[in-house]
DNA sequence: TGATGATTTCAGAAATTTCTGAAATAGTCG
DNA sequence: CGACTATTTCAGAAATTTCTGAAATCATCA
């Protein structure tokens, strides 16, 4: 390895914490290696500094970019592909939920769907039904919640997550101008169907 | 199997994407099993239903446990252990984001922290340096906002989600009335940088 | 077109993870 | 205590995933 310490502590981190994600440790270190890297690296500068064979680097890149989470560059004469990862760190994280989402969750929400509507004839799997209804909408609640975060400018985004539960006042104050949409909560327990503006 | 259509389809999707998520198939076909099922099952139930090993099923419970995702029961005069999971959904969740939290992201943050600390001497590492102490920031920004989230009760936190984006103009409304507090960004980026000759 | 070099593919090797049956352990009851 | 049942442990088998080197493919340039 020809890395710096730091370097190195880090990629071998990601290594480690890539088997907890669902990526091997291969692809985690040269993505480790590659966001550290101050400019673009080819697959053969990845073989050097990591030590892993050339084929095996090639197939970390190709899943990488399966990903969507590094950018192909070219150096004028360098016949070779430079890789490197978003300057911008946001990108990263917006790419990498868009992607654990299509991959891990929306494939669940279309079946569920689909058991959904072969509804049993008689009354048998009442309460499989109910469960799978209940799931069914608590995950539509959370990935509308993304999608619609989603279309927020970063600087926006931002500043709605350093609130954090502070909105909840903020909205308070404004519900008592404005009169607020009531939330329809995914089969939520029957408890709450009174007035928004409740203190705690 | 001695499952209907219906639980067996639901069962069979969740061993399948149990490896998409960290769990493999024994545990996601014994966690979704649970899940539908209306009252509570024993290990050797569990064998019948599935037909994994007495052990296998002994491992994956011991597995689920470790997780925080089953609720042991006992029924009077029987001395087995009996398995359910929580009725309420988003206790299920609010488990499961913090165990995955503990798991995969904590540990990030402390070896980030740590790497912070080493400040080489000289200006080496500036660029590696630079950014990890971005990505720092960043994770701290989202671990915090979701520690703040998590203090809120289902039925807050479920109106929040359903409100979605539209807080924003809530807040602006509220604004007029109330100075807010400036967001400080994770060094987010002044958006738009530089071009980048990227190809697809 | 052919030479050169970059990149990918792929079959099998190596490593890792999952699963099983048998044995050990633990707990309860008479 | 001893018989009985429930549960866990664990070494090795089976399955799966990762990794490699060799060969094939692809692209560029003279």
């Amino acid at each position: 390895m020809n890395l710096t310490p730091l370097q190195q502590d880090f990629v071998l981190h990601f290594g480690e914490m890539g088997s907890r994600w669902g990526i091997n440790r291969t692809v985690g270190q040269i993505y480790a290696l590659l966001f550290l890297s101050a400019e673009p690296l080819n697959a053969d500068d990845i073989v050097d500094r990591l030590g892993f064979s050339r084929s095996n680097v090639s197939m970390g890149l190709k899943e990488l970019q399966s990903w969507r989470l590094v950018r192909l560059k070219h150096i004028p004469g360098d016949r070779r592909d430079y890789f490197t990862t978003p300057e911008d760190l946001w990108e990263i994280v917006r790419t990498l939920v868009d992607e654990r989402k299509k991959r891990e969750i929306d494939p669940t929400l279309t079946k569920l769907r689909e058991l959904q509507m072969q509804k049993a004839a008689n009354g048998a799997d009442a309460h499989a039904h109910a469960r799978i209804a209940e799931l069914a909408a608590l995950i539509e609640l959370l990935t509308g919640w993304y999608d619609d975060m989603n279309t927020l400018e970063t600087d926006r985004l931002v500043q709605l997550l350093a609130l954090g539960s502070r909105v909840l006042r903020l909205i308070e104050t404004a519900g008592r101008v404005v009169p607020l949409p009531q939330a329809k909560a995914g089969k939520g327990r029957p408890s709450a169907a009174e007035p928004t503006d409740q203190e705690d």
